[in-house]
DNA sequence: AAAAAAG
C-alpha cells in the first residue's frame, strides 16, 4: 500500500515537479500512471499552508505535499488513502457495455451509441461514469475536450431515470413541474451552460426527462414560464440566475427530490469571485441530510482553495478521479505552441495580421481546414478595440483575410449578440473569434485551427485553458502566443514548464516603428493596413483599451518602463499626439502618480499632459513632419473621412445576421459617407504618426520622437 | 482601470 502510495506519488512529482524534493521522483509503471483512483475514506487531509511557487497550485501539488508531510510526521496511517487500479475490477471502456452490464438504460445507450455515434469511453467518461452510477460524490480532474461533460451527464440521466422508471421511455404524457428538478448543473458561464443543455437535450432526446437552462442575460419571465409550461428533471445554469429563481418564492422552482448536484468547471466556481453564490446556492437546495444528493465537480486543476472547500461540499468517503498522461495530450502535446515577443505594443496587431494572413494562405494552398482562430485578449475593452481594428481592414475592398469572417464575444456584449457570436462561429467553417476569457473553459467549437494569445495571460490556467479550444476530437491545433517584450521575461514566470517555443518567423513583430527604416513591401504593406485601420476606428474604443492594459498590467513592477511603452503604442500605433486622459484619481489608484508621461484630466475636457522631460522617454509628443505621408487639415490618411463626431456602431453591431453580410466584398467604403466617427484627435492628423507604409518598394517610414 | 456572474 505504500509501495503504491509512493509510486503515485512519484508519478505526481514528475509530472508537478515543483517544490517536492527531486529525490522522491521515480519512474513509475506506465499501468499506474494511466488512471487512478483515490478514496478519502476520512474526508481528508490537512495541508500545509506553505506557497508553492507563483501562486499556482493544483491540488496534485497539494496533495503531494500532504501526504509528503504526513509521511514525514507519520500521523495518518497508510489505510486511510487506498489506491484503486481502475482497470482492477475491469473497467468499462465502451458504451454498449453499460447496457449489457445493464448499468444504464438501454433507450439511453441507443442515444450514446447510434444518435451520437459514441462506442468507445475517453478516460474520464469510463472513470467518472462507472464511479458515478454508484452515487458516490466525486472530484474528477480531467482536461476539456475529452468528453467530461457525457461523463456527468449520463449517470446524472441513469440516477434520475433509476427513481422514476416511466422517464426512460419518451411518453405522450409530461407530468414534470418547475418543482420537479431532480438535477443542477452550475456552469461559469452563460455560454457554457447553454453548451451543456444542448448536450443533455441531445441525451435525453428518446427519454421524457426535461432539460432546462437558466442563466443570466436572458429573460426571467420567460425562462420561468418554460419551466413551469414543460417541467424540469435537469436544470442547467449559471449562480446568479440559479439563485435568482430558487429564491423567488413565486417562481415555484424547487427541487424536493434533487438527487445530483455537478460543478462544472469547480476550480472557477469556487474561486473568490463565485464561492459566496455557489454557498449561497447550495442553502436553497433541500438539506442533503434529508434528501440524499450527489454532488460532482469537475476542473482541470484542482488548486488549493479548491481542496479546502470540497470538504465542505463532498461527503466523506468522496471519490478523486484523476486521469493523467492521455488526457493531457490535447494540450500539452498535440497542440503546437509558440510565442512571439513583438517589438512595442504597436506591434502586435500587425504580428497578428501577418501570422493570420499567412496561416489562411498556406492552408488554402495545402487544402489543409481552413484556418479558424480564436484570438484571445486580456480585457473587454482590447476585444472590442481590435477586432475594430481588423475589421475595418476591409476598407472596402477585399478584406486581406476573407473569406473568414469576424465575431467578438465578450461579457460586456448583449446576451443575444454573444449568443450569436458563439453560434455563427461555432458553425462557420473559417472564422476569427476575438474573444476575451468567457470562452476560455469547456467552450466546443469545432475545428478551431488556432489559438492566438495576445497579450500575457493572467495566470497559466487561463493559458492551458485558452489551448485548449484547439486541438479538440482527435484534430490538430496550434497555440500562439503573441506578446510585447516588455512582458518577455515573465513567460518564464507565469508558464514556466509549458512547451513553449520561440518563434521569429513572423517579421512585422521585430520593427521598429519609432525609427526610420526600410522595410519590405510585405511588411510595409502590413503596417499600413493597420495604422491606416486604426485611424479609422473612434477615439473611445482606444482609450477604453489604454484603460483596461493598466488595469491588467497592475502586476508589472517597472511602472515607468510600462508607461513609456503604452505611450509608445499610442504614438506609434494610432497616431496620438498624446496619450487618453486618466483622472487623478484613477493614476493614483493606479500607482502611477509619479511616472512620467501621464496625461491626466478627462478625455472631453481639456488635460494637462505631463511632459516627463528628463527621464528620456517620451520627451515630447510634438507633431512629426509631414514626410511620410500626407497630412492635408481635413483628410488625414489620403481619403476624406466623414468627420461626424459621436460614436458610430461598432463594426459588429452594424451586421444583422453575423459574419460580413456583405461586409468585405461590398458595403464599407469609406467614403461612402457612412460615416466613421471622428477623428482621433481632432486634429486632421491621420495615418499613424504620418508615416506611410508603401507597398511598391521598400519605404522609409515611422519618425522616432528622437531623429 | 483589470474574466466572470443577477437586475
Amino acid at each position: 500500500m505504500l509501495g503504491a502510495s509512493r509510486r503515485c506519488l512519484a508519478s505526481f512529482t514528475r509530472k508537478f515537479s515543483t517544490s517536492i524534493p527531486a529525490t522522491r521522483t521515480s519512474h513509475p509503471s506506465p499501468a499506474l500512471e494511466r488512471t487512478r483512483l483515490i478514496t478519502n475514506r476520512n474526508a481528508g487531509f490537512t495541508l500545509s499552508s506553505r506557497k508553492l511557487h507563483n501562486g499556482s497550485r493544483s491540488w496534485q501539488n497539494a496533495a503531494v505535499e500532504a501526504e509528503y508531510r504526513d509521511e514525514v510526521n507519520a500521523q495518518r496511517p497508510p489505510s486511510d488513502q487506498s489506491i484503486n487500479e481502475a482497470n482492477s475490477g475491469g473497467p468499462i471502456t465502451r458504451f454498449d457495455e453499460l447496457s449489457s452490464r445493464r448499468l444504464v438504460h438501454d433507450n439511453v445507450v441507443r442515444t450514446v451509441t447510434e444518435e451520437m455515434g459514441l462506442k468507445t469511453m475517453t478516460d474520464v467518461q469510463s472513470l467518472t461514469i462507472e464511479e458515478a452510477l454508484k452515487g458516490t460524490d466525486i472530484i474528477a480532474q480531467a482536461k476539456t475536450g475529452t468528453g467530461k461533460t457525457l461523463g456527468f451527464l449520463l449517470p446524472i440521466l441513469q440516477n434520475i431515470i433509476k427513481v422514476d422508471p416511466e422517464l426512460a421511455q419518451r411518453s405522450r404524457y409530461n407530468r414534470s413541474t418547475a418543482a420537479d428538478i431532480r438535477a443542477v448543473v452550475i456552469s461559469p458561464t452563460r455560454e457554457l451552460a447553454e453548451q451543456i443543455a444542448a448536450e443533455a437535450r441531445r441525451l435525453t432526446r428518446n427519454t421524457s426527462v426535461i432539460v432546462q437552462a437558466a442563466v443570466g442575460g436572458t429573460q426571467k419571465s420567460q425562462g420561468l414560464r418554460t419551466m413551469q409550461m414543460q417541467g424540469c428533471h435537469l436544470l442547467v445554469g449559471t449562480p446568479g440566475r440559479l439563485n435568482d429563481i430558487f429564491s423567488d418564492r413565486y417562481a415555484g422552482v424547487e427541487a424536493p427530490k434533487l438527487s445530483a448536484l455537478v460543478l462544472d468547471e469547480a476550480d472557477r466556481l469556487l474561486d473568490a469571485g463565485f464561492w459566496p453564490e455557489i454557498n449561497n446556492f447550495q442553502r436553497l437546495l433541500p438539506d442533503p441530510s434529508e434528501q440524499p444528493r450527489q454532488t460532482m465537480m469537475f476542473s482541470a486543476t484542482v488548486p488549493r482553495e479548491v481542496v479546502d472547500l470540497v470538504q465542505g461540499t463532498l461527503k466523506p468517503g468522496f471519490k478523486y478521479v484523476k486521469t493523467v498522461s492521455e488526457d493531457d495530450v490535447p494540450t500539452v502535446e498535440r497542440v503546437v505552441q509558440h510565442s512571439v515577443a513583438a517589438r512595442g505594443f504597436e506591434n502586435l496587431l500587425p504580428t497578428l495580421l501577418e501570422l493570420a494572413e499567412r496561416e489562411t494562405k498556406t492552408r488554402n494552398e495545402t487544402g489543409e481546414r481552413p484556418f479558424k482562430a480564436i484570438v484571445y485578449f486580456g480585457s473587454t475593452a482590447e476585444v472590442d478595440l481590435a477586432s475594430s481594428i481588423l475589421y475595418e481592414l476591409g476598407d472596402g475592398r477585399q478584406h486581406p483575410l476573407a473569406p473568414a469572417k469576424f465575431f467578438s464575444i465578450h461579457a460586456k456584449k448583449t446576451q443575444p449578440q454573444r449568443t450569436a457570436a458563439a453560434d455563427q462561429f461555432r458553425a462557420t467553417r473559417s472564422a476569427i473569434l476575438f474573444s476575451s476569457d468567457v470562452t476560455a473553459r469547456g467552450m466546443d467549437f469545432p475545428d478551431v485551427t488556432h489559438v492566438i494569445q495576445v497579450g500575457l495571460p493572467r495566470d497559466r490556467d487561463t493559458y492551458i485553458h485558452r489551448i485548449g479550444r484547439t486541438g479538440r476530437a482527435g484534430k490538430e491545433g496550434e497555440g500562439w502566443l503573441i506578446i510585447s517584450d516588455i512582458e518577455a521575461g515573465e513567460v518564464r514566470n507565469k508558464l514556466r514548464g509549458l512547451p513553449i517555443r520561440p518563434n521569429d518567423t513572423l517579421e512585422t513583430a521585430s520593427i521598429d516603428m519609432t525609427r526610420n527604416a526600410k522595410v519590405t513591401p510585405s511588411v510595409g504593406r502590413i503596417l499600413s493596413l493597420i495604422g491606416q485601420s486604426a485611424q479609422r476606428v473612434d477615439r473611445g474604443t482606444k482609450s477604453k483599451a489604454y484603460m483596461a492594459m493598466l488595469g491588467n498590467y497592475q502586476w508589472f513592477p517597472k511602472k515607468q518602463h510600462l508607461i513609456d511603452a503604452m505611450n509608445q503604442w499610442t504614438k506609434f500605433g494610432w497616431g496620438w499626439e498624446t496619450p487618453p486622459a486618466m483622472s487623478p484619481n484613477l493614476v493614483n489608484r493606479l500607482g502611477l502618480s509619479r511616472i512620467d508621461g501621464i496625461n491626466v484630466g478627462h478625455e472631453d475636457r481639456q488635460s494637462s499632459f505631463r511632459s516627463g522631460s528628463g527621464r528620456g522617454g517620451f520627451g515630447s509628443f510634438d507633431a512629426p513632419s509631414p514626410r511620410g505621408g500626407p497630412r492635408s487639415g481635413g483628410g488625414g490618411y489620403g481619403g476624406s473621412y466623414d468627420r461626424a463626431s459621436g460614436p458610430r456602431p461598432g463594426p459588429f453591431e452594424r451586421r444583422s445576421r453575423g459574419g460580413y453580410d456583405g461586409g468585405f466584398d461590398g458595403g464599407y467604403n469609406r467614403n461612402s459617407g457612412r460615416g466613421f466617427g471622428r477623428d482621433d484627435n481632432g486634429d486632421g492628423y491621420g495615418g499613424g504618426s504620418g508615416r506611410r507604409f508603401g507597398q511598391d518598394n521598400n519605404q522609409d517610414f515611422g519618425r522616432g520622437p528622437f531623429n
